[in-house]
DNA sequence: GATGAATGAGGGTTCATTCAT
DNA sequence: AATGAATGAACCCTCATTCAT
């Protein structure tokens, strides 16, 4: 849709328009962004969403079929975001006990964004709805991060740093540990995001736990 | 309109209006336990409410001020009648190995039932305008659940059975091991009630890791 | 659903309630035929028919599921009301000559009156989303003064004051003979309700002609 | 605005514009057709409109100031193109009971054309918000049909074929008695294309009534 | 001349809530 | 205490029309 081209552009109109739409499309999902966090699919309305978007009603609807695409494209645009590229990038070569705390700390920040959060509350509260979203959101966030970290365990087995059988079980685990009370207490919106001090509380034992199961005796 | 009390009505007419009105207002929460259950809170409709309870949406009113309160009173009085009951009693006298996987079972099947799997939904949703009921599910859910745990932990831990300097904290781990991606994906409707094999083996594993870490050495 | 009895009312109230309901829906259904009869079915808004009917909008809704039912209701309110009981009495042992005089008016009459007029305008232009509209109005107007006619013109041959074969089809004849340009005119709204002399010509020459194919010699 | 020549083209590039304008307004004007004809005045859409000429919304208000000038447009276009010239041509010297056959059969199929049908649902649809376009479907099709039925009869007069004092009239009652209920009925939508002998029933019947009462002794 | 994005009024309909009965 | 008719604001969405490109 978007044409960020790289190459040198000979026409000046055709990129300003096409940038143009790309622009009111994000102004769009923007504002749909705020009223969707703010008052959820049933309780946001088209009409507070172009005022937040700074268009008319009508406009959403030049770019958005109906409500419920809107809130679709709005849902996917922040799975894509900001969940999934958490954890692109990490050193597969260094140990367990201190890959593992890394790996945790990131985990952690990423489940309690607050991105990360509005998309949980969405996807569970309309995931009758909308079970396609519910399955997206599932594959773009915990199933990847899952599946990476399970690629780091096998790989940690094959080395010899870990003694473990089934590694994408054991990632599972580990994601489960992370997401103590401290998780559902801020999906409830009952806490703010947790202190550093907390975070390490939790990660440390964590990994403590996990390597007491899977570790393998270090002297 | 129907007072079906089974023990002695000494006197009629007062304790039939108070009945009465005691039915009614069961009535009218069954009513609204349906409706909000299917269309959540902000689809859900009074009159659609009122028809299901089988009374008039004016009747509606005279027990419940507002749609929020109506909402407010079905979701603590299903907090307050199936998630609690569930832990309330268990066997303190049982070593950890035989204890824990029955503890284990129980959290499962109550975290994944169908009204607490509702609840959950419900209040994470709209725990942006009521988090007063955030905050009272979660006491009366996964607080009394790991509360219950952990004096149990405590326990085993003072006779021996266990290695724990946390009792509180340990509940809260053993808990979040039980929430394993079949929660995650259960909340989102993505798969049905696991089978027995598969809680099985999530138990097994997290009591297999809980021991590990703070069991006893059983030789 | 209104309850008019005759016997002596005991009970104030309820007959009150109905007969307040039953003005309400006439209130409505003339709020409706001024509408509709003015801007069609599409043309027409629930917002103007409410304001004209002096109620509010929702309450169109508390009385009609939609404005499909309303527009049914209202035609076939107009239908049963005026354009039937316009061929209830005449008398069978007149002779031709001087009856079919007087049943052609009546049809010219039923025909070219404000509210026929309106009615065919409306179930020929919404023939095709209201089919049973567009046969209830065939059945309770054009099919009803043909079939009179046709018991008239049978009669009538019994007694050898005519000679025909087929009622039914010269019924349909004299029918036809009365609609000449003036009706389509005044369907088309060209002209206003034709004057007594031109009435009289029409039916004067309808009359001749018919007589002088299906008349005896009256000699 | 239009100028479909046939004659050589001495410029190019104008009466190319020409054409293409000429192009374009046919096209709008088709597309206009089919959407009008299914969906009524109101209920049709200028985006649809524009979607089925395959044109821009744009560019139909350069063609036509409102949607209501490309309805008068659209009517005018079909009033003048298939219904008169159904009549332009037949032989004045036949004799009447030979011609009114032949006529009879012409009106009748031009009146129960698809396309006098959606025209005359039209106009009567819109009779009030278009009165102009009421008296041109009038001008153009049954006063131009009873005219030219109207010139015949007064031929046939003066060749002492009938005997008639009131041609104009006698006309109106032809085409008066082809419209039986099958006209009606058809024009409600309550049944198809007439087969071919009940059309000539109907006729046969329309002109022995007409010569039994216009006709000369034939022997 | 052609485009189609933008508009904002208005469409039919549903809603929580009130109140006379 | 119970009713349900009445309300009018708000819902999602479509519309004819305009205008910068």
């Amino acid at each position: 849709m978007a044409s960020s081209t790289t190459c040198p552009q000979a026409l000046q109109p055709p990129p300003a328009a096409a940038d143009e739409a790309a622009y009111k499309e994000r102004q769009i999902l923007d504002g749909a962004a705020f009223v969707f966090a703010r008052d959820g699919y049933e309780g946001a309305s088209m009409s507070r969403i172009a005022g937040e978007a700074g268009v008319s009603k009508g406009t959403l609807y030049n770019y958005f079929n109906s409500k419920a695409e809107l809130f679709s494209a709005y849902v996917r645009r922040e799975c894509n975001r900001s969940i999934a590229t958490l954890f692109d990038e990490f050193d597969n070569a260094v140990p367990p006990a201190e890959a593992l705390p890394q790996i945790g700390v990131r985990m952690f920040r990423m489940l309690l964004s607050e991105t990360a959060l509005t998309m949980y509350r969405m996807v569970v509260a309309e995931a009758e709805k909308f079970p396609e979203l519910a399955s997206a959101f599932y594959a773009e966030g915990p199933a990847r991060a899952v599946a990476h970290l399970a690629a780091y365990l096998r790989g940690a087995a094959a080395d010899g740093m870990l003694r473990l059988d089934d590694p994408e079980f054991a990632a599972e685990q580990f994601f489960a540990l992370i997401q103590t009370h401290l998780c559902m207490k801020r999906r409830l919106r009952l806490i703010a995001m947790p202190s550093q001090s907390e975070l390490e509380h939790v990660i440390g034992q964590a990994v403590r736990m996990f390597l007491s199961t899977y570790g393998v005796a270090r002297n």
